[in-house]
DNA sequence: TCCTAAATGAAAATTGTTTTCATCTAGTGA
DNA sequence: TCACTAGATGAAAACAATTTTCATTTAGGA
């Protein structure tokens, strides 16, 4: 795990933003996997060690470490809303795993010439792109491969 | 337009399902747009001239429409299930403004070297991938730029 | 034209997300 | 260390999006 607590307070506090229980809490939860999670699913997650946290509180903290930047938001597979602890913190891209929700990073896909064609050819002011690839993990290839 | 009614009949015939006039009217609103829509901006389109069609008509004309490839679904901006007519038959990816909600196809972006490169370096069995470019066109700059 | 599987719309049910509000607390300053 | 206050919390309500149910209607084949 790269990121200390001490990053996580400073990285709040430079928005005046507290650290509470119930935001460790969530920030453990996610921090302890390379899944990815819908806020329910943290939430069940974050409750098996602290009954008393609210759902609420659940959104209100995926809310706030988007906005620092601590997790991604992926898009693949249908869910909308689904949270990934930050690891690389350059620009990178999300390879998933259908099954299993594992998540690999990859930062060796550089789409900024494509983007300036783009730009150049339709007169488009570019302001974000969205790339992400699904597909199944070794492991989880092995598991549909095996007879039943 | 470039697809005809009888081409959408077809389509629709070949997997048992009906050309009803919910789904003519649906189908006609939103191929007479390049710009995405929700179903529910699709829905107050539709009753402007078809006022008795239910809004679970829409989401589930989206449902067949999307299995039989004549729509795409966009992801960018948020908004998780808005739908696009399908201009370009082969596999092609959006620029979308943001502004206006106004898409432009292209089909010249291969990343099939990229998932082939991703494939042998982490194992996993490419399924899908999805890029979507975010941006503001030529129209909305002018707006913004004009003084109030 | 008749018949039947499929489609429809209204309403209810379900699920996901946000807002409200009374209460509590982290972190600052004395 | 203590008191204070802006910010955080949880429960409940409100709101929004989506799906299911079901009685009725209809497209399209026989």
């Amino acid at each position: 795990m790269q990121i200390s607590e001490g990053d996580i307070r400073a990285a709040l506090r430079k928005r005046g933003y507290k650290l509470t229980p119930q935001r460790r809490a969530v920030i453990k939860a996610i921090a302890g996997t390379h899944e990815h999670m819908t806020p329910s699913e943290l939430h069940e997650k974050v409750r098996r060690d602290n009954p008393g946290i609210g759902l609420v509180t659940v959104y209100r903290t995926m809310e706030i470490l988007t906005e620092i930047g601590l997790i991604c938001e992926l898009h693949s597979g249908g869910n909308c809303r689904s949270y990934l602890l930050r690891r690389p913190a350059e620009h990178h891209h999300h390879l998933i795993c259908s099954d299993c929700g594992q998540v690999v990073d990859f930062t060796d896909c550089d789409l900024s010439d494509i983007e300036r064609r783009l730009s150049r050819d339709t007169g488009f002011e570019m302001e974000s792109h969205l790339l992400e690839f699904l597909g199944h993990c070794p492991a989880c290839q092995k598991v549909s491969q095996r007879p039943l």
